[in-house]
DNA sequence: ACTTAATTGTTGGATGACAAGCAAGTGTAG
DNA sequence: CTACACTTGCTTGTCATCCAACAATTAAGT
């Protein structure tokens, strides 16, 4: 018999799947063009013509287009976290866990289109004194509790200085990380392998303890 | 007799006069509503009534928008150096030039439009990838190229370690005066005391020699 | 010194490009 | 055949840019 196991691609698709499908191929364009071309240049045609569909489909998926850009935002955060969250990090001691979170974002820094388009998007919020700051200050500041919970354990471990402002010292670790991030975007050229090096030498030496 | 030094504001100004008030006008009307209001709403309209003048007159000064940009750019950039210069910075010591510089640099970091606006064009120029960025590379490497200098001082000066790669040394802490100056434009309301006095620990205890 | 012509600084209406939003339409899946 | 995914023509608004007129300043001539 033949395979009864509908895993192949049907030609024959619902309606919830056509839409939703279409939804994500209209997010994965938007992805693309804002990393590929810039976020002025996401345009609903430019968007639309690259997931094969018209220039006004996305303004009746996501309303307007600042409900496009919110979704966009909200979709790629959730693929941000899948990327960092899926190691075991939090699992960990807390100075293996600092150093093991800035070593993997490093490694991927500007890899792919989601991250660049994301820290493009957010580019744009601070250019344009976006109200979708306050989503971006929201992000970092989850960002910045798990990374201060990670000094913390450190600290109730013996492993990092007890001096250490943990709140402080999280703010600086994503500051640092973002400015890193920007910075790739100004000069793509730039070298990551010493910077990550260098960074996790430097964290290392003013966070351990000193027996 | 009459005053014979005309030192008061005359009635009747030279034509160099009037040209080179109008230009400085504009730029400092444009700073403001870049830094007040975001660089989508710096519109030649608001600049020039701003600086309380048309809106024609800054295409007539600077031949277009891309023009004035960038002689606001380098305007910008050149009243930085200003500020971050004239401290006897590259006098001092490597160990203590580096941390005198983030000193200075953190201390003022977005209290004055100059600033703002500065990393508000830069975060533009990223979101569009705009042609600009290569400006705001150059910009940044010059000052990693200082801050790359202080360190290699500080080693051979034996204040700083030897192991330490001085090129990326330099790119990291220019990274994380960048990110923590897009944070602060992210989140005005960040608390920047602590994250001085960490960040000022954090670099003392991973550069300095151990003796 | 005064007048007048040439130059330069400044204005604001007209134009065209471009993109978001809307609403009426077409086609296709269930 | 009907509900829903999707498209297309149109309207509206915004903005940079062009340009011809206007105003202030300078230079020349008498």
């Amino acid at each position: 018999m033949a395979q009864s196991a509908p895993v192949e691609p049907r030609v024959r698709r619902t309606q919830a799947e056509r839409r939703d499908e279409s939804a994500r191929n209209l997010l994965r364009a938007a992805t693309e063009v804002i990393a590929g071309q810039g976020v002025t240049a996401a345009t609903f045609e430019a968007i639309g013509a690259r997931a094969g569909y018209s220039r006004g489909l996305a303004t009746q998926k996501f309303g307007s287009k600042q409900g496009l850009i919110e979704a966009l935002i909200a979709w790629l955060h959730a693929r941000q976290d899948e990327v960092l969250g899926a190691h075991g990090v939090d699992a960990m001691p807390g100075l293996e866990a600092v150093l093991t979170y800035v070593d993997l974002y490093l490694r991927d820094l500007g890899r792919q289109d989601e991250g660049r388009a994301y820290f493009m998007l957010l580019a744009g919020a601070v250019a344009d004194r976006s109200l979708l700051r306050a989503a971006f200050a929201a992000s970092h500041e989850r960002v910045e509790r798990r990374l201060e919970a990670m000094v913390l354990r450190g600290q109730a471990e013996g492993a990092i200085r007890r001096e250490m402002d943990a709140d402080a010292a999280a703010l600086m670790i994503g500051s640092l990380l973002l400015g890193l991030s920007i910075q790739s975007l100004i000069d793509p050229d730039m070298d990551l392998e010493p910077i990550r090096a260098t960074t996790l030498a430097t964290v290392r030496l003013s966070f351990a303890t000193t027996p």
